[in-house]
DNA sequence: TCTCAGTTTAGAATAATTCTAAAGTATTGA
DNA sequence: TCAATACTTTAGAATTATTCTAAACTGAGA
């Protein structure tokens, strides 16, 4: 698994055991979500973990690069989707899952102009689910 | 002002000091943003104040009789909308403003089914602003 | 007026996240 | 290879919106 080391330099991160131990994981191919807690119980299961403030720095500096895509839907945890293409999101509020919306199953035929002096920086949409 | 006694007795809830001055400032016609503490600091500049306790209490309550909109946008806040009808927000997480956008300006031409056994509770459009 | 379920409240508790500052490590240039 | 240095990691403390608790208070019906 070279790749993540790859993907660290093209990004100006240093691919310290920490970073490379979360992207491994993260980048795998397989999309999924996760929270800092989730993450940071997943790999401590590892050999050698990885550290609460690690997981929240790590994770901050690949959204930053965009390598994940933040997620804030919820007031107590903070989502983290490894999917980085446009797409949108189911969330059941009871169980606080998280699921992938295929894009194509979502068309927005009429947006709104952006006020005045801003810019539309991304485009959420969110169904909440009930039972 | 009667009209405010008149939405808690109508929704089973005492008409009590607190309810009534809160019911006061959110239902007087004009669509509003409010947090919890931005409610309170409103609110404590009249005579006879609210505790923050109440204020929490008063907003959820308000919310479980649908006659406000809980937005859960931003991690560290959540925003009340008196505006219930149907319409969709802009959001800029710098200034963590929130502005409504008219329910004509946003027209959704496809969605996807729920998943199984789930049924759509809220179908939530955010559109996220940057300079 | 009396009673009591419903309400308010101060302050403590909770919990995700951020901060701090000290120790550790990858990288560069010699 | 090695030293110097800038970048990283980390434990634990700090922060902060929100929830909880339990005691005091109050509106409404009898």
């Amino acid at each position: 698994m070279q790749k993540t080391k790859e993907i660290l330099r093209a990004n100006h991160l240093r691919p310290t055991k920490q970073r490379v131990l979360i992207g491994n994981f993260l980048f795998d191919g397989v999309d999924k979500h996760v929270t800092a807690e989730s993450l940071f119980k997943k790999l401590s299961n590892e050999q050698r973990g990885v550290s609460l403030a690690t997981v929240y720095n790590t994770l901050h500096e690949f959204c930053k690069k965009e390598l994940l895509n933040k997620i804030t839907i919820d007031t107590d945890k903070v989502y983290f989707d490894t999917n980085i293409s446009l797409h949108h999101h189911f969330f059941s509020d009871k169980e606080k899952i998280l699921l992938d919306i295929k894009s194509q199953d979502v068309k927005i035929s009429s947006m709104p102009n952006a006020p005045k002096g801003k810019k539309i920086k991304k485009v959420e949409l969110i169904i909440h689910l009930e039972d």
